[in-house]
DNA sequence: GCTTGACCTAAAGTCAACTATAGGTTGTAG
DNA sequence: CTACAACCTATAGTTGACTTTAGGTCAAGC
């Protein structure tokens, strides 16, 4: 698969694909004589796996050390797996920030609704 | 209070504070004869709704609009919720989208304990 | 009375993560 | 056989969100 049918199946820039390549973030994909990329069907699963970690808001860095230590075998798996479980740890405290941010704006929202004002008739009060 | 006794409550850097207060992330802070700032409870208050919004991933460009509307007064009421409404359903979509993550994740935990390397030996077969 | 730490501004620098540009090659459709 | 879209590399530029630097003021303790 060409790196442009990868970019729309994915909805990834091919300037962002050749980034990812070029940082180590997916491993070296094939080329053919003429040096085009020739994705693989296991390439399309890194680039997959790759977007929905970037999605989870996992760093650049922390992926290269994975596809880094991935490169590396079969003996790296406890180092990998580790990183993984880091990651999820991280992941999974964000959405419980983030589901207690959600529900402080539902809150606010709320005091819009009921034409309560708190903060914002202080500031008033004030003149600003 | 201090901008340095604000950014120890807070736990947000002096210049950083700075910084929100100068691109009108927060309604600007009343100053002593001497310049220096001196945050009064409405303040702290901003500060503290500011860094909720931030952790949530809201974008300082709408937060900026936010308080800009507010500076307006009562006539932007409506303006004002349909932005925090808007927030608010984009950061349920990236809670859920994340959260799908997560269990993505945990799957690939799972691979990893069950000793099964879908991704992995496909591409060790292919001698990356 | 002077030093020291906390404050001030304006402007430049940093960092992650792309994104765009310049200049070149390839392959396919008319 | 040629034009033109899609590919290539290397390098420079952009964006968002701070952070650092340089150079200065002020107030409290010794």
């Amino acid at each position: 698969m060409t790196i442009g049918e990868v970019s729309k199946i994915y909805d990834i820039s091919v300037e962002t694909l050749r980034y990812y390549e070029r940082v180590g973030l997916i491993p070296e994909v094939v080329r053919r004589k003429s040096g085009v990329r020739d994705y693989s069907k296991t390439d399309c699963e890194w680039v997959y796996f790759i977007k929905c970690m970037r999605r989870a808001g996992i760093s650049i860095e922390v992926l290269v050390d994975y596809v880094s230590l991935f490169k590396q075998g079969d003996k790296t798996q406890a180092a990998r797996k580790k990183i993984l479980v880091e990651q999820r740890d991280i992941l999974a405290a964000r959405i419980d920030e983030m589901h207690e941010m959600l529900e402080h704006l539902d809150r606010k929202i709320e005091t819009y609704d009921s034409g309560l004002f708190y903060l914002e008739e202080k500031l008033i009060e004030k003149g600003q």
